[in-house]
RNA sequence: GGAGCGGUAGUUCAGUUGGUUAGAAUGCCGGCCUGUCACGCCGGAGGUCGCGGGUUCAAGUCCCGUCCGCUCCGCCA
């Protein structure tokens, strides 16, 4: 029988004998009297034991931090003059008057106040302990508000959530699968869902028309900040729908979850296709909140003697950008340009060019460049003026292969951005769109999305110039973050199979997916849909970069658990079962 | 698979050119204090310097290997 929770006492309780049950925060003695902050999820709640209350006081006198207790009290005001509104247990304190200790606690491992710093891997083994934090304990909050919200939000618009199997059968995302070894059937395996993509399409040929589902996949890649191996997607379906119905559904989704669980207002999502973006930002994901574009020169450069740009500037392929750095000669140490070109290489470039802008009225006098040399005077002027360059700048140079270019380029602008100060303090939701279909594999295309997404071309034409063809799938990319995707589907076997034709898995299609193609011809309506990976947008929620921030019992880099020790050895009796043979 | 950073008291860290008994803060334990709230004061306990090997008269410190954690590339949308 619970009547409050700790945090929730405030200056309406004063005067009433509350019961109150939660750990102990911090145990403070002064004189006589011992002051307990008592912690639950709602918060902190201050008892006083005093001497003259014999029996309580000396109940309290035992008890230690983390201590899980059961008290009771009358609220009231704290004295005057001890008001604090800083303070983090609140404008009215508890006259304990009993004291039950429900359990004890050894020495807790790590600080749970406010201050604490305990390093990640100490907090991933205590876990339990961890999440008690106040911190913690909001982002567990804050992430079912979230869930609450997209369920709200879908169920009034009709759909159905509808659970799909996580053992199941290798699904075409592309990733490396989570495999599960079947006892009765001998040297079969299922594999763990990478996303429910081939059920949501069997649930539209099934005529739900509107499904949801909060789904748990799993992909056995190595991790990242915001990458763990099983994760959490919002998945939605739709039949008789366009990209244009998908993408205004998802937008207003994500809007009314940012809305209701942090109450902001997103912007309206601008739409930039693929192209417009590895051409001005190198990325297929761009940061909005970073103005630095990239500008193609390849046509300033193309007869200049310096073979480093001329030659991507003439190549098939080839790509040559300029990037400017407003005040960046100042900003930048000699030491920090060396630096980045270090920063590039791991992105594949091999130099990364620069030339400072001492004084741009005074042409090239006015400039400084190792590669100043290789250039004439017309062709960097050129280049200045396509830039828009004035004095302080330093413009930087990427010239390679196209992707090399994006990669690099791509990654130096988020860089150059960041440590000049200029990315925006706003929210930057986008939608990218017409992706192209296929992308360049080691010896054949592969799905730049999945194999199920519908060409925006007939099929004899995605035959003819597969690499030409565009995708009619779309990504929503925040501040920089790819959040979210999905595309309209095949609904024909006749397309499914060109693209399978053109993917050139011809057997591997019947027997990784035949069922599907099947069910194409018995009726398939035309379909799309979405997901949204939904630890990434709690990441933005909760204001942290870090994935493990918003779940509650993560994974480390190397796929392991450090709470329960998972994963661990088996028995050779279960191995026997299971027909495996380690090693 | 690769690159970088880290691992020293329960926790967060310092530890100089390799040098004799490895420190601080905090937490913990004991004592004092009648309004504290990162309380304060006095005292105390607490160490497999990640692990293994090597160099050396001597290793927390140098070398090799290895394990673990984090960030990134590859991978993964």
């Amino acid at each position: 029988m619970r009547t409050h929770y700790c945090g929730e006492l405030t200056a309406r309780h004063i005067g009433e004998t509350v019961e109150l049950t939660g750990w102990v925060h911090r145990r403070r003695d002064h004189g006589g009297v011992i002051f307990l902050d008592v912690r639950d999820r709602a918060g902190i709640a201050q008892v006083v034991y005093d001497p003259d209350v014999e029996e309580s006081f000396a109940a309290a006198d035992r008890v230690r931090n983390e201590y899980v207790l059961r008290v009771s009290g009358r609220v009231r005001p704290r004295p005057e003059g001890t008001v604090n509104p800083d303070m983090a247990t609140g404008e009215v304190e508890v006259l304990g008057a009993t004291l039950e200790v429900l359990n004890e606690s050894a020495t807790p491992p790590i600080q749970l106040d406010e201050y604490s710093d305990a390093g990640e891997d100490v907090r991933l083994r205590y876990r339990f302990l961890d999440l008690r934090r106040p911190e913690m304990q909001e982002r567990l909050r804050l992430r079912a508000r979230a869930t609450a919200a997209v369920r709200r939000f879908l169920e009034e618009r009709g759909f159905w959530d509808v659970e799909t199997p996580t053992l199941t059968k290798t699904t075409p995302e592309g990733a490396r699968d989570y495999l599960v070894p079947s006892r009765t059937h001998p040297g079969e395996f299922f594999a763990l869902p990478q996303s429910p993509q081939i059920f949501k399409q069997l649930l539209m040929m099934a005529s739900v028309d509107k499904y949801y589902q909060i789904a748990r996949c799993y992909r056995d890649e190595d991790l990242r900040a915001d990458r763990q191996p099983e994760f959490t997607q919002i998945d939605i379906e739709q039949s008789f729908v366009t990209e244009g119905d998908v993408m205004a559904l998802g937008e207003d989704l994500v809007k009314t979850v940012f809305r209701e669980a942090i109450g902001v207002e997103l912007p309206d999502f601008p739409v930039i296709s693929y192209a417009d973006a590895m051409r001005r930002f190198g990325s297929d994901a761009p940061d909005l909140r970073n103005p630095l574009e990239l500008v193609d020169i390849a046509d300033l450069v193309k007869d200049c003697g310096f073979k480093v740009f001329s030659g991507p500037a003439n190549a098939a392929g080839g790509r040559v950008v300029a990037l400017r750095g407003p005040g960046a000669n100042e900003k930048l140490s000699r030491r920090e340009l060396d630096d980045y070109v270090t920063f590039v290489a791991r992105y594949g470039a091999k130099g990364l060019a620069y030339i400072k802008v001492n004084d741009r009225a005074a042409g090239m006098d006015g400039l400084q460049s190792p590669i100043l040399k290789f250039l004439d005077a017309d062709t960097v002027a050129a280049v200045l003026d396509r830039l828009g360059a004035e004095t302080g700048d330093i413009v930087f140079f990427g010239a390679d292969t196209a992707k090399v270019v994006a990669d690099a380029m791509g990654a130096f602008r988020d860089e150059l951005g960041r440590v000049l100060g200029l990315i925006e303090e706003r929210w930057a939701p986008l939608w990218v769109t017409d992706f192209p279909m296929f992308e360049e594999g080691r010896e054949t295309l592969t799905p730049a999305h999945h194999p199920f997404t519908q060409p925006a071309c007939s099929a004899a034409e995605l035959r003819a110039d597969p690499r030409a063809a565009l995708s009619r799938a779309y990504d929503f990319v925040l501040n920089g973050s790819e959040v979210g995707g999905g595309s309209i589907r095949v609904h024909t076997p006749a397309m499914q199979q060109a693209i399978f034709d053109v993917l050139d898995m011809g057997q591997e299609a019947q027997v990784k997916f035949g069922f599907l193609i099947d069910a194409l011809k018995l009726g398939c309506p035309p379909h799309g849909g979405i997901a949204f990976g939904f630890d990434r947008l709690m990441m933005f929620l909760a204001g942290t970069d870090n994935i493990r921030d918003v779940v509650a019992f993560p994974k480390t880099q190397s796929a392991s658990c450090l709470l329960t020790a998972a994963p661990s050895a088996v028995d050779e009796h279960q191995l026997r079962e299971l027909h495996i043979r380690v090693r």
